[in-house]
DNA sequence: TGTTAGCACTCAAATCGGTAGAGTGCTAAC
DNA sequence: GTTAGCACTCTACCGATTTGAGTGCTAACA
């Protein structure tokens, strides 16, 4: 495909039909172009303008005699375009989300929703990826006469809980002993560090309450696989809803449907995938744009993602993304994304 | 309203007019019944019953020269006559929730998500809730130079975590010494209990760190009211987008707002409405089921609502619900309900 | 050579009329 | 009390026609 350089005026062009269909989602005819620049060319030149916009892939006829749309390439050249300005326009979201919102899961919930409500569109979010869970501490707490309660910390200061049944109480001392024994073998290690080698060592020291070892070790597995596992929250689902582009013939039903399954969700932030989008995207900074068919996932064939990273701490990061129609505000998304990401920055840092 | 017992025929033929309808979900008419039941009537006969049904407000003609469908009422009827006939069909269900899943959290959106897939329609499942939560104990423990770790332990077993800032390490003596302070003092309180007084004994004996107590305190407020907010989980919304009488007008839009934004869906669960639920419904058991009207939220006028209480422990219930259009199959889903709770039941005895 | 006016042409969407079919209500006969 | 028959009603559907927005092309103009 020719990368050809649009001279100014089919720039002009291009970029006043995509405005307009980006407010009116119809068809933009050559006349309304006429009145609607400044360049006060005649609908008739708009219309060789146009044939040759369409003729080198920028702009779809949905029909004969249908104005023009953007082509998939089109949205990109504008996107891109767009990218390379300044956007800034801070507001107040660091309000709501500064209130302590303990749990990073809720942080993260209310950033979705948040994003939504401002948007308009549906957003995601997904739980910060570590590479792999390395254990901190544990420690052994006796809960009444049948459990054990196992409190396991993680590097990225995530404490876990676990409840272990128990055949009988623990003395304080023993528990004491127990937890020293743990800490001092299992410190730091991930779940591949711990094999069977150290698992004996383990048992060794424990002595008669070996047995209980085999539930801990349970539990932390349990733990740090939990914690592996990335979580993707959704918000603002049934804003598709409202563009008619969408919620036509069952798309919107396997677009919610998506939405609410959330697995498939994970392609999006997949690693290979993330690498991939930086030649394919171009983007600058942090904000990734899938239009149409760029993105991965069947059922957003029509739509357009806009995503972008956040780092909680160094190489920890995790992904949010807005889902709307190809036809969304492109300017508006990615200055929010932007906002939103140096004040998740500076809260992030805060702690 | 006169609630005239109707003779047998005429139940006869509701029953056949509502069975079809739930099956084909259109109006049907006198020639449809005249054949499909084993009544041997003309369809002229059977209009005469079904003018007459009409009138005692039973049936509804969507429009002159249109069939008849159920009116609520009709639903009504039907659905309490049903629920006294035994229902029994016990499947698998339990294999799938007896995997362990160790937070009470992933049970609950396991739940509902295998009753949206089993009967296609949307489900709801809400926390338990206690009625108001006490600390069972409390413990401070050293996580790095400037955080410390609380655990809270709340009735009920649940374990919550705090982290709490801090301004410099604490001796591990110091620490043994605020737990046995703290727990002494606020063991089996709740919220209401925790008055400035009992505050005052503690920061007294806490002597120096008695600035760390407040944040403590913050803590433990928060765990308790974390815990006392009733959360729902959803599933299977879009399972509604099949229904063409709910998907039409803005109605499925709605509907699906208040599925994803779930704070109408506590109304569901109010006190107030459990109780007025039992003379309202008129249904035996567990089961309560609202058709139409009577479900107190705005957008689901158009749905039934069947919805179980489950109990977890000894006065801890929470609620479990399917949402679908008027003409579900209530057999089948009362049926479902019915061996959830059971095998819910001995889920939560095995603990 | 680039721009513009004019005109014929195209196509989706809206409008209109007519028809088919399902279903009812009523009456009269059994 | 039941049934057959018939006139009537209303929706859904089909097809033809119209409307209007928009294009492509050509010819004239600066």
């Amino acid at each position: 495909m020719d990368t050809d350089k649009l001279d100014s005026r089919k720039m002009a062009i291009l970029n006043a039909i995509i405005r307009n269909y980006l407010e009116t989602g119809e068809p933009v005819g050559s006349r309304t172009i006429s009145k609607f620049t400044d360049l006060s060319l005649s609908s008739a030149t708009i219309r060789n303008e146009m044939a040759d916009l369409e003729e080198l892939g920028y702009l779809v006829q949905p029909h004969t005699s249908a104005g023009r749309i953007p082509s998939d390439k089109g949205y990109r050249l504008y996107v891109d375009k767009m990218m390379e300005e300044k956007v800034e326009e801070v507001n107040n979201m660091k309000e709501v989300l500064d209130q302590k919102a303990d749990r990073i899961e809720n942080l993260l919930k209310k950033v979705a929703k948040l994003l939504a409500v401002n948007t308009n569109y549906a957003s995601m979010i997904t739980t910060p990826k570590y590479r792999s869970r390395k254990l901190k501490f544990i420690q052994l707490t006796n809960v009444d006469d049948t459990h054990l309660l196992a409190i396991i910390f993680l590097e990225g200061n995530i404490p876990k809980n676990k409840v272990i049944d128990a055949d009988h109480r623990y003395e304080e001392s023993v528990l004491l002993k127990l937890n020293i024994v743990l800490n001092s073998l299992l410190q730091d290690l991930d779940l591949e560090e711990i094999n069977m080698s150290i698992i004996q060592k383990i048992k060794e020291q424990a002595g008669e309450d070996s047995a209980l070892i085999g539930r801990v070790l349970d539990a932390i597995g349990e733990a740090i696989r939990e914690e592996d596992n990335i979580e993707v929250y959704t918000s603002g689902a049934t804003n598709i809803l409202n563009y008619p582009e969408l919620s036509s013939d069952d798309g919107a039903k396997r677009l919610l449907y998506t939405l609410e399954d959330k697995q498939e969700l994970a392609e999006l932030v997949d690693d290979k995938l993330t690498s991939e989008s930086g030649e394919r995207t171009g983007t600058k900074g942090d904000i990734q744009v899938y239009i149409g068919n760029e993105t991965p996932i069947d059922s957003m064939k029509n739509c357009s993602v806009v995503t972008a990273t956040y780092e909680i701490e160094e190489g920890v990061y995790g992904k949010v993304g807005i889902i709307g129609p190809k036809r969304m505000d492109y300017d508006k998304v990615v200055g929010t994304l932007k906002t939103l990401m140096t004040q998740l920055d500076e809260i992030f840092k805060k702690k």
